[in-house]
DNA sequence: ACGGTGACGCTCA
DNA sequence: TTGAGCGCCACCG
């Protein structure tokens, strides 16, 4: 639980805006956010907002992996969020999306 | 204001 | 190929 005060800034509301962008069946990386924010080497700050993402359902976190298709973090834990991603239609095998190359948008 | 931390990315051995 | 280390930027106490 956090304070009523949690207010999203600037780089994070961007983060959010660009994951909900995500459409479903799809994926994208930290990197490929922090670029499309502006801000292409700021992907681990990218990871930082995610984590934070106070808008939990409303932004798919779930289908930000990281570069080369590699799941990555989640904060309900990387199982789950590749048992999402799975039922979201894509395969994952040893923590790694197949046709990652494919999907990413 | 400063320093530490982290759901990353890339290079080197 | 796989593993380990360094660099980056933004957020928090």
């Amino acid at each position: 639980m956090k304070s009523k005060k949690d207010k999203t800034t600037r780089f994070q509301d961007l983060v959010y805006a660009a994951t909900r962008n995500i459409p479903k069946g799809k994926v994208s990386t930290y990197g490929n956010i922090a670029r499309k924010i502006g801000n292409p080497r700021s992907a681990r700050s990218v990871g930082n907002a995610l984590n934070r993402n106070p808008f939990a359902p409303k932004v798919p976190c779930h289908r930000v992996v990281r570069n080369g298709g590699l799941v990555g973090g989640f904060a309900g834990g990387q199982e789950k969020k590749i048992k999402i991603l799975k039922k979201e239609g894509l395969k994952i095998i040893d923590r790694k999306l197949v046709e990652f190359r494919k999907i990413v948008v």
